[in-house]
DNA sequence: TAAACATATGAACAAATATTCATATGAAAG
DNA sequence: CTTTCATATGAATATTTGTTCATATGTTTA
């Protein structure tokens, strides 16, 4: 590792070795970057901006998306396991909604982003 | 158009068309999805936790992240392209910062419910 | 001015991923 | 109990995307 460093060219030794202690670990990085590439998908943040208005079964999603009922349970089992959905079932249909205030709110810090620019 | 919400299966028709009313176009849509596809990535997550901390050159943050001057240099240009990264020349050494305290929030939001969970 | 250096860029390759299609599961209705 | 319906799932395909490698650009130093 401490050979790799040495070879390459560093402008500020010493910032990095700071910076370095304070990085987060890899892993944590992995799992943050994890987290956003779920949001990082048209159609999956079209059936989060509906779920923020209300809780929605799987055929209304489609429909709202314009995409196939196949398409939005795939994508819906992506948002389960990041944890930004969950469900209820009415019978065999079954009714998601947003697990997560974090959901909202990390949505409207990217709206802001975009509509500020 | 209506033709095709017809032809499926809806379970609450009002429902969707109170829904389709609020909902973002579908070009912010894209935009918003677009700039969270950025954060998605463990190499510019790396980046930016380590712009977190300091403003930095691309050698430095090709040392930080274990990875080559080149593929920094790509992904920080995908950075710059969503406005999320700036930089400054000193002579042949660039500094790349932060461009806008949403991503401060963004990041942090991610890790919380990373967190949280 | 030539060599060394930091960064940028383009093309090619490999890996990841979203959608489609066929089919499976399980619940309600006939 | 058989059919219909809502949702889920697996495999295949097509597209996107990150890295690598070779090379280019522009700056400093010898």
């Amino acid at each position: 590792m401490d050979f790799e460093i040495a070879e390459q060219n560093i402008v500020d030794f010493e910032k990095i070795e700071k910076i370095k202690k304070v990085l987060p670990q890899d892993d944590l990085i992995f799992e943050i970057a994890e987290l956003f590439k779920v949001f990082g998908d048209s159609t999956r943040m079209k059936i989060i901006s509906s779920l923020l208005e209300d809780e929605l079964c799987v055929g209304d999603i489609a429909v709202l998306t314009n995409s196939t009922p196949s398409a939005i349970s795939h994508q819906l089992r992506v948002l389960k396991q990041a944890k930004l959905v969950k469900y209820r079932k009415e019978g065999k249909i079954v009714y998601y909604s947003l697990d997560d205030e974090h959901v909202r709110e990390i949505y409207e810090k990217g709206r802001e982003h975009i509509e500020e620019v």
